[in-house]
DNA sequence: CAGTGGTCTAGACCACGAA
DNA sequence: TCGTGGTCTAGACCACTGT
C-alpha cells in the first residue's frame, strides 16, 4: 500500500528539484498543502519531517517553511596534504584553561584533572557555522595562541608546537558519522537530528608521546572528508 | 512548558541506562506504557522515536520494541595501514557486469555505457550486516574474482589488479555522513534514520589513471573509519 | 494581535510477525 | 488468528515571529 506521506513528500521533493518552488522561497503554509494533497495536518507535517532530514526543507516555528538554498559544502583535508585549496572559512577561535576529562583525558594519556589548554575554533561561511574545533594540548607545553586562525581545524596550534620543538611521527584520524550533542547543534546551528561528522585526531610525537588532541565536528549536509595516500613509490619519487 | 514526549523520552532512557529496562529485554507494549505515563499513543510513540534516534531502543514492526544491545563497532582502516587488527567480519562477494553511470562513471573518467565489473561486499557479523561496498573496475583490466574474500572493503580487487601488473600511485578517499538511501538502508538493516558514514574511494595509477573506485557504505552505529598518517621522518626510518 | 508551526489527544484502520 | 507496531484523521490548544 502506498504510504500517504510519502507520496506527499515525493509530490513536493519532485516540485522542488524541479524549481516549481524556487530556492529560498516560501512554502505554503501548511494548512494551505495539508488541504491541496487531501491530507490531514500531521501527514502533512510527517511529509515536511522527510523533506527536512534529506536536507530540502527547512522548517522555521512561526515564520513558515522555506525551501532550502544549495548548501556549499566544505571539505576538510586530513592531516597530510596541507596543500589544501582554498578552504576560505571565516574562524574564530577561543582560549580556555580547562582539567582533563573523560575522553581527552583517555586520548592524551594524561589522568583526570592534569590542567589542559583548549582552543575552541569555529568556522562560519555566509553567516553560517560550518565546522567546530576542540584542540586540546597539555598545559606543559603552553603554545601562545596566535591572534588571528588560518585554519578551521587547529592546524596552527600544530604548527606552534613544531615551531617550539616538538617532532611529530603519526597522527591518527578516527571518523564517525553520528547525531550531534544539543551543545553540537546550537553551535552548528542544525537540527538534532542532522548527522555530523566526528572527527578524532591524535598527533604522537617521535617519544610516543600524545601532544594534541583534536575533536572536530562537521555537519554532514555542508561537509565532507578528503584523505590522500601515496604509494611508497610515489613517495619516493617526491623526495 | 515541559515538552511531555521530552518528559517521557527522559524517563525511559534512565530506566534503560540504570538498568531497569535490560539489555537486550522487551519493553511493555505501546499501551501500557502510554496509560503509565497518562499520554497518547502518538505521544508515546514520538518518545521512543527519539530514543531510537539516540540507538538506545530498536523497534521491530509486529513484535516489539527492544532495548538495544550495546554494538561492538567495526573500523574501516583507510587504505594505508594494511596492518590492520583482526576485521573479524565474514564477507559474501557478488560479481556483475554493469554499465559506467552517474557518479562511478565521473569518479573513473569514462564515458557512461562504458562496460564495468561490479563487486558487491556485504560485511556481516554477528548475523549483523556491518558494511556494504561496491568496488568497480573498467572491464579491460578484467580480473578473475577469487572465490573467497578477505576484505570486507574489496582489497582483494586491488590486490589481483596489482598482481596484473597495475602499479597504484594514489588514493583518495572522501568521506561523509548522510543519510542511507532505501536500497543501502534494507541491504545493511537499518532505518532511514540511522546515519551512515559513507566512503568514496579512487586509486589512481602512476599514469594517472583511475583503475578502480570503491563506494562504502557503513552503518554510522557500528562503524568507524580509522585514517594513519606517518610524518615524512618516520617513514624514511622504516625504510 | 494575527499568522504560523509545534504538541497532544482519542480513536479508526492497516501491515507485519509469530504461533 | 492474534498481538504488535505503523499510518492517518480532525480538532484543540500552545509557542514563536513579526507587525
Amino acid at each position: 500500500m502506498a504510504i500517504r506521506y510519502q507520496n506527499v513528500a515525493d509530490d513536493i521533493r519532485r516540485l522542488i528539484t524541479s524549481g516549481a518552488f524556487a530556492a529560498g522561497s516560501k512554502l505554503p503554509v501548511e494548512g494551505e498543502l495539508a488541504a491541496k494533497y487531501r491530507v490531514g495536518l500531521m501527514t502533512l507535517r510527517r511529509a515536511l519531517d522527510v523533506l527536512q532530514d534529506e536536507g530540502l526543507v527547512e522548517k522555521h516555528h512561526g515564520r513558515g517553511n522555506y525551501v532550502r538554498r544549495t548548501l556549499q559544502r566544505i571539505t576538510y583535508t586530513g592531516s597530510r596534504d596541507s596543500g589544501e585549496a582554498g578552504v576560505c572559512l571565516h574562524v574564530a577561535v577561543e582560549t580556555a584553561k580547562v582539567a582533563a576529562e573523560g575522553t581527552v583525558s583517555e586520548l592524551l594519556g594524561v589522568p583526570a584533572g592534569r590542567p589542559l589548554t583548549e582552543y575552541t575554533y569555529l568556522g562560519e561561511r555566509d553567516g553560517l557555522p560550518r565546522s567546530l574545533a576542540h584542540v586540546y594540548v597539555p598545559r606543559d607545553f603552553d603554545v601562545l595562541p596566535p591572534g588571528a586562525a588560518v585554519s578551521p581545524w587547529g592546524d596552527d596550534v600544530r604548527e606552534a608546537l613544531v615551531a617550539s620543538g616538538v617532532a611529530f611521527a603519526t597522527t591518527v584520524e578516527r571518523v564517525s558519522a553520528r547525531f550531534p550533542t544539543s551543545e553540537e547543534a546550537k553551535a552548528l546551528r542544525i537540527t538534532a537530528r542532522t548527522s555530523v561528522l566526528a572527527i578524532e585526531r591524535t598527533s604522537i610525537d617521535v617519544n610516543g608521546q600524545v601532544v594534541v588532541v583534536a575533536l572536530l565536528v562537521l555537519p554532514g549536509d555542508r561537509a565532507e572528508a578528503r584523505f590522500v595516500t601515496f604509494s611508497q613509490a610515489e613517495l619516493e619519487a617526491t623526495q
